[in-house]
DNA sequence: CCTTGTATGCTTGCATACAAGCATGCTAGC
DNA sequence: GCTAGCATGCTTGTATGCAAGCATACAAGG
């Protein structure tokens, strides 16, 4: 294990998943999810995601299991599988709760921090200020992630970043819809920015609110982005389904000759 | 479904689980290990628990699936599986999460407490009491989850409830193991009274404090309980395999006639 | 007596087959 | 033309069979 860099935090991986053909398929399809390349609402059969990966459906179902109990998919017993809809509670709950912990780790942090984490995280932010130039939204969103779980490394409490990982999966799929704004991007740096400038200045009331303030600005775009797609999000108007049955494109449903 | 115990709360059980085999498979083990029938280190193979429930070993798959994700158990892919050794770090961790999230919502619930609430949370209070006088911990434990559970209702967030479930599942299995302590129960109680006592006087701040003396309280009996229990404990010197292959009882392993 | 080699049984992971139920499309009747 | 009923294919849930790997117990040799 080469450990490409920001390693030595947990040598053992402890659990997660990275078994042959379950783990592959739970990967595969937790990103195409969050990548948006699976939408809210898309369909989905055991079936055909494992001929998709050339596997059975054994391992498929296992991927299915895990994801559900994210809530990223919703498994109807005898009738099918689908993306599961964003729900707006849902991620108001997640942002709460990483405001609840992020503000206080970031806390924390400001008072641990190290002249070798300051090093990392100045490190970081020139990164992101060069991904904000490229217009590299995928490479800041990792970016992003590395900065926040670099905080809560730094305040002591490394696993806790497993913890945000689950809350942040229904709030990242909100940010993929959000792409395409770059000064949207150049806020959310500036905001880094003042976090890490409280942090190293060892100011942890500062760090809070600045983080507070990070996260809700994040979150704030989200009414935005329901208005824009209804239809990824629970509740919304555009329910396609039972659509007329008008045009019948000789598809593969119903009696056969 | 007569739910014996512990409704009206949700009405709708959003997705937890309640499908045919797999879900009482996983509701029985994830029961028999919260409540330290299956204490930490106990084997378990699937067709074991299988048979058990005169089931297939696929929805015993499942349950263990979800039960390895929450951290309960610990699968060695061609080896075997054991129930989760209690991780001193990750129950630090589930502390402190729980912490940071739980001040926050029960100094909200200081500030939106009705009469209704005030009237809900002293009858959980004189519940309480009645289960401290008649050493009932079961019962008791119990009702110290509905309290927490009213409060987060309480502040607005009644979903976040379902992560500090997942956070407690940790904490429970140390729990149990602290009973047969009546004095501990009773101040537990005086704990609970001093966090509702705040509360319904709307005094935010002093709720938050309470709430995380008393997490904290909770806490430091962990403590004691690792020395008194060592080989529950991950990295405790109790470790049984490798013994010297002295006495052999003609057990069902290895080689028959 | 100790060490090494071998064989057996167990374990989980994966693939496949069967069962039950629902939604949909077609067809018969009004 | 419209409605009600029926049949088909799909879906997930469950059961079973096969494959690969490891730990252990036994046996043979030094």
């Amino acid at each position: 294990m080469p450990s490409p860099r920001s390693a030595a935090v947990l040598p053992i991986p402890p659990r997660d998943s990275r078994r042959g053909a379950a783990g592959a398929a739970y990967r595969w399809l937790r990103g195409e999810i969050l990548a948006g390349a699976l939408p809210p609402g898309a369909p989905l059969s055991e079936n055909e995601v494992a001929q998709r990966l050339g596997v059975s459906r054994t391992p498929v179902r296992e991927a299915f299991i895990r994801l559900e109990n994210e809530g990223l998919l919703a498994v109807t017993p005898q009738v099918g599988t689908t993306v599961a809809p964003i729900d707006l509670e849902q991620v108001a709950d997640g942002q709460f709760l990483r405001e609840s912990i992020e503000t206080r780790t970031v806390a924390m942090a400001a008072t641990a921090a190290t002249s070798r984490d300051a090093t990392d995280l100045k490190a970081l932010l020139r990164d992101q200020g060069r991904a904000v130039a490229k217009h590299d939204q995928a490479g800041f969103l990792v970016l992003d992630d590395k900065l926040h779980q670099r905080l809560v490394t730094i305040a002591g409490r490394p696993r806790v970043w497993h913890t945000i990982e689950d809350l942040k999966a229904q709030l990242d799929r909100v940010r993929v819809l959000s792409l395409g704004d770059a000064q949207w991007l150049a806020a959310i740096h500036v905001q880094h920015e003042e976090i890490v400038e409280a942090v190293l200045a060892g100011r942890p009331d500062d760090a809070a609110i600045a983080m507070g303030r990070h996260l809700r600005a994040v979150f704030a775009s989200i009414d935005t982005i329901a208005v824009a797609h209804p239809e990824y999000f629970r509740g919304a108007p555009g329910k396609p389904a039972r659509q007329a049955p008008d045009v019948k494109p000789p598809g593969r449903t119903g009696g056969n000759p």
